[in-house]
DNA sequence: AGAAGTTTGTGATATACATCACAAAATCAA
DNA sequence: TTGATTTTGTGATGTATATCACAAACTTCT
């Protein structure tokens, strides 16, 4: 039996599943449903955006074309992430583009909306605040890890990151990213040349901290694999 | 004659100067005035924080030392700044270690009322939104910068960084640092070694895009500069 | 099933950057 | 001032990682 990590984690996604419940029912009943077919744009970069979304279901990835033309990865999300709300809270364009790895559900809800239910309720603010914390402690580990992290640190940060997102975690422990992810989406989440994503990947299958199964990733020993992404 | 970047930008430095005037009485008067001598700490990266900090006057640095040792400057910030927001929100233990870089007057606001004074008027949490988005939006591109940027830009991009912290614009529209910087910040900030960052301060300095006087860094040519550091 | 496309593995080479070493210059302390 | 300390500049060398090249192993499509 499967338990996502979500469910332990809300916080680490994004998720509002721990917003009270009459909280929760009005928010959704404002939001409205939408889908995407895999691979289509939610958004670009650099768009103007109105509002920002949920995702109900499916996967999506978050990225940026560097100057050099180079494609990082930012994050991948699962089920219960918060999209969108930088461009929501400060009129900014959209700072990445965001597109659909597999067909994906989403929850839409505008900008007037959110600001309205959260005045009424500053229980979301709150929570806004709580993910936007998150996410920069996560960027500024990012940054760090960056420049005194060799390659296969940042590899293993990519799959904790994986894992994070999307991962499954089974009764003993072990967590199935099931997904296919390609070793170029490794490289652009490490910032590494795809080449050497490939070699640090087999230095992990060969320590046995990753392992395969049926063509997913499967994160062996999930705390060595954390411990190699500290920074 | 002088004229803060701050003054200009706002956002950029965390400043809560532009909440309406009654608010920020009411925020004012929760909070308590502190100094802090040259190089005193404020806080440890790990410790356990209540409350944050609005900078009044001085500079300080956040830094965190990575695993091999190696500290890294997030940031340098000057007066307006708000620091250790992040701990407040999430009762995390603090992200980074902050710390002045010459005599620093600050005030402190604890948590409790903060939340208080929060709840009764929303603005302050649509400002709190607003500012964790803006450096969200910052350490996502230096992220992307990292990994894509050569060591002359990102040498750029911490100039441009310190500009925004603690610059302060002349009328010619060139920006003095009016601090004394060594080039093992520049090099902490970028994440390169010191002598490399040697190496690009002075093809910068030869470029004409950055000068000196009187021992503190001129941008001479600061749109040049923010260009260099975009992604 | 077979062709076409994509992903992966791996050696060889190139290169940007770190590290080392040390002297010159600037700053600080008494 | 004058010695001590810190900061800076710059060559020489080392090394991690990018880049190139190409074949083998998978997927996907019809």
């Amino acid at each position: 039996m499967l338990k996502s990590i979500a469910r332990q984690d809300q916080l680490s996604r994004g998720g509002a599943s721990w917003l009270p419940w009459p909280v929760r029912r009005t928010f959704m009943a404002a939001a409205h449903p939408m889908e995407l077919r895999a691979r289509e744009v939610l958004f670009h970069a650099g768009d103007s955006g109105d509002g920002c979304y949920m995702l109900r279901s499916g996967a999506v990835k978050a990225s940026v074309i560097a100057r050099d033309g180079q494609e990082r990865l930012l994050a991948v999300l699962g089920p219960g992430s918060l999209i969108g709300e930088l461009a929501l809270i400060d009129d900014e364009p959209r700072s990445a583009t965001v597109s659909a790895l597999r067909p994906a559900r989403l929850m839409h809800i505008g900008k007037a909306a959110f600001f309205r239910l959260a005045d009424e309720n500053p229980v979301i603010y709150r929570m806004a605040l709580r993910l936007l914390s998150q996410r920069l402690r996560g960027t500024n580990d990012s940054v760090v890890a960056q420049g005194t992290v060799t390659v296969c640190g940042r590899v293993a940060r990519a799959f904790a990151s994986l894992a994070k997102g999307l991962g499954e975690e089974l009764e003993d422990g072990r967590i199935v990213l099931s997904h296919r992810i390609t070793q170029s989406d490794i490289a652009a989440m490490a910032g590494v040349a795809r080449e050497n994503a490939s070699r640090a990947v087999n230095e992990l299958l060969r320590e046995g901290v990753l392992g395969r199964a049926k063509g997913f990733y499967v994160i062996e020993r999930p705390a060595q694999l954390f411990d190699m992404s500290e920074i």
